[in-house]
DNA sequence: ATCCAGGCCCGAT
DNA sequence: ATCGGGCATGGA
């Protein structure tokens, strides 16, 4: 990969394993919106990005050398060669070559925890447009103002000393109904202490027990925070869809989370994550164009 | 209209 | 340990 000013733009070139699409509307992140074919604004890490992509080439506007180094190379995980784990994948386990080769330009994202703890909280019994929605009022009445792209303002997802003086009555009138306490938990276990660092000593069984004390977080939000924000690649989130697409390519009957959680840490290992992202994508995105 | 959405809590077995 | 009902809200 090659890295190039060009007047206040920043530009990739020769990119490999990567596809805007793909890691953003793959189901792990909310705080975006699509304004073209392969282009975005992401917000995140209290920073907006205007970000296109053409062939193998990323442009990512507006955007110094210094912003990518410290916040858009580890969000977009560039750090990690994604040809080695897809080739593991594959290689172990030829019912996954599918999903991988149509969703080929996933990555994991590495998101702020306070956000996404809170999105994935939010997330349970929602549909992603609605969830978007709800992040993005959230971040609109709490957040800082980042800048505007074609007439609509996009703000950061508020910081803990913001969400400390929000009230569960503030998050009912967000619309999230019966998780607004739920949220609230999340709060008062943050500012208790809870955050990004409280996980750089603890193993993945021990980070997902942590989250699961927050009322409201079960496994498959604790797991998704997980892989999402905190890093652990092998957590394997299981909702209704991995269910269903793990039961109809490995078991061929219905199976239960436990067992199916058990049988992908032994077939995919520390890879879990992104063998669980390529099987969700690829089964949600075929059925969206199939119905 | 009825059903379901990237679930989880809670009470009953 | 496991199962089912209930839960706010919005879209199909």
């Amino acid at each position: 990969m090659r890295i190039q000013q060009k007047n206040d733009d920043l530009i990739l070139q020769n990119v490999k394993d990567f596809n805007i699409e793909h890691i953003l509307e793959c189901g792990q992140c909310f705080n975006f919106e699509k304004i073209d074919n392969m282009e975005y604004i992401v917000v995140a890490y209290e920073k907006m990005l205007h970000i296109k992509q053409e062939e193998d080439t990323v442009i990512l506007f507006n955007t110094s050398l210094d912003d990518y180094e410290c916040v858009w190379k580890h969000y977009f995980d560039m750090d990690v060669d994604y040809e080695t784990i897809k080739q593991f994948l594959k290689q172990n386990d030829e019912k996954i070559v599918p999903a991988i080769e149509d969703k080929w330009g996933i990555r994991i994202l590495n998101q702020e925890f306070n956000e996404t703890l809170i999105s994935f909280i939010i997330s349970q019994n929602k549909q992603i447009p609605h969830i978007k929605k709800i992040v993005r009022d959230i971040s609109r009445k709490f957040g800082n103002e980042l800048g505007e792209y074609e007439g609509n303002t996009y703000y950061s997802f508020p910081d803990l000393q913001v969400l400390q003086n929000a009230s569960e009555d503030d998050f009912r009138q967000l619309k999230t109904g019966f998780r607004a306490p739920y949220i609230m938990d999340a709060i008062c276990k943050m500012s208790e202490g809870l955050s990004r660092d409280t996980f750089d000593a603890l193993s993945y069984e021990e980070a997902v027990k942590e989250m699961l004390k927050i009322k409201g977080v079960g496994e498959k939000v604790a797991n998704c925070v997980a892989l999402f924000s905190l890093g652990y690649r092998n957590a394997f989130p299981v909702d209704v869809w991995v269910k269903r697409v793990m039961e109809d390519t490995y078991f061929g009957k219905e199976t239960s989370k436990e067992e199916i959680m058990k049988f992908a840490k032994l077939k995919f290992g520390e890879y879990g994550g992104y063998a669980q992202q390529y099987h969700f994508y690829h089964m949600r995105d075929k059925k969206n164009r199939n119905l």
